[in-house]
DNA sequence: CTATTTTTGACACTTAATGTCAACAATATA
DNA sequence: TATATTGTTGACATTAAGTGTCAAAAATAG
């Protein structure tokens, strides 16, 4: 399986297309050192820097936000023993959330 | 399936208990303040307190952490479409972190 | 060597989390 | 009803975490 970050993720899709941090921090409208440290892992990055980032470089957000959600998931349970007990309850609340969106 | 927050178990044993709060805040050594607003969901509750919860009611600690972890989990996905994909995600890689623990 | 790109760290600013307290409300009991 | 106990609420201060800005330094490319 892929170990790989977002940031690395990120990091490697902007190199393929060969763009300097100095432009997509422009279209970002943030800091370059800022997009350079998400990159790294130095600083969090947001749901919305990930969908403008998506947007950049043409690919497909839902891979991108999976992976930025899992990330958040993953530090929440850290190294925790129960982690994978507490995730599958999470998938039972999450699934019982869906089956009663409607109501 | 349950739909209690962590929180309303936690009242509810305490009360099973017939401890006022004043008591089991003594012995956290927290405001009673503090730990009402646990209770009604208006704090965050901590791992630690959650321990000492545990302790103090002679309850099992892991149902107790595995409700709190899950909590921790459904907030970061809040109402996401691929909550459910992300959770998925984090559980493999929990795996696999758990495969290659010993490395 | 020079220009460009990236990294690093210091600093200020903002927001979230946490603790403390006292007044108030609700409940139980004499 | 009066009193004591228990629980709730909100204001306030403190602390920690997250964010943004900047400039100097390091790394890389030409």
């Amino acid at each position: 399986m892929s170990t790989e970050t977002l940031g690395e993720k990120l990091r490697q899709i902007r190199e393929q297309n060969e763009l300097p941090l100095r432009k997509v921090s422009a279209l970002l409208d943030i800091d370059v050192a800022i997009l350079s440290k998400m990159e790294r892992g130095e600083r969090k990055l947001s749901k919305e820097v990930v969908l403008k980032l998506a947007d950049i470089y043409k690919c497909n957000p839902e891979e991108l936000l999976v992976l930025f959600l899992s990330e958040k998931i993953m530090y929440e349970i850290q190294d925790e023993d129960l982690g994978e007990r507490a995730l599958k309850v999470a998938e039972k609340k999450v699934k019982y959330l869906k089956a009663n969106k409607t109501k």
